[in-house]
DNA sequence: GTAAATACTTAGCATTGCTAAATAGAAAGC
DNA sequence: GCTTTCTATTTAGCAATGCTAAGTATTTAC
């Protein structure tokens, strides 16, 4: 079990990730694991039970929008996932806002004693 | 009623925010509320809902210990508490872990396409 | 035909910030 | 006197989100 403080950390921003990810280019669940894992280098590592619900609330707020992709080939059928106009909106308001936040919590900690 | 994602943002960063002002000095609630807002330029103005819940979570968890003052003079008496020896490895613990968290998120939002 | 990789769903729990109200003494103004 | 404001703490209950854990189904490789 990871650590509690590690863990809430992550609230919030896993979520902008995933936009961010899909602003990027249409994708599906199972990739967004892979791109999260490789590009954190191994310290986003989602369960199903993680990124399936951050999907889903994605799309309830409109940000993204689905289509299943009827497997071309073999393949099992994906959930093909796409940003929205307002999806890409508010993925530059998180992104400003998460920039602030951080600025804001850094300058925080470097007053005071050191460290 | 403030943002969904920034309210999500604070997660887990508050208690490390009181634990480092713990760390600087004795110091009680009442005179927490008033630190955050300060030094965070008003961003962090919170409720007796949030700040208190947070000293008795650290003062479980054995981080800071808190006595009575008997409100010298005749103010009303207050719980002071002071960081305790494994609370201070604690605080150097979540900085650090602080900074690869911010780091890791960043280095992300930097992949993939523009902005 | 068994295992592993791909691909999605979902029920329920833990943590933590927020809302909101209650309690209580002291200082200040009318 | 009476009310308001400031100081100071407590706590019940809600909302949001990450995690655990299990289930369903198809394809590929041994």
């Amino acid at each position: 079990m990871e650590d509690r403080f590690a863990q809430q950390l992550k609230k919030g921003v896993l979520e902008m990730l995933v936009l961010k990810l899909i602003c990027d280019g249409p994708t599906y669940g199972y990739e967004l694991f892979q791109r999260l894992k490789e590009r954190s280098e191994g310290r986003f590592v989602l369960k199903e039970g993680t990124l399936y619900p951050i999907l889903y609330r994605l799309e309830d707020d409109g940000l993204i929008a689905a289509k299943w992709s009827q497997g071309q080939g073999r393949t099992a059928p994906k959930k093909i996932y796409e940003v929205t106009e307002a999806g890409r909106e508010e993925n530059l308001r998180r992104q400003i806002l998460w920039r602030e936040f951080e600025q804001t919590v850094n300058a925080f900690l470097q007053g005071g004693k050191e460290p």
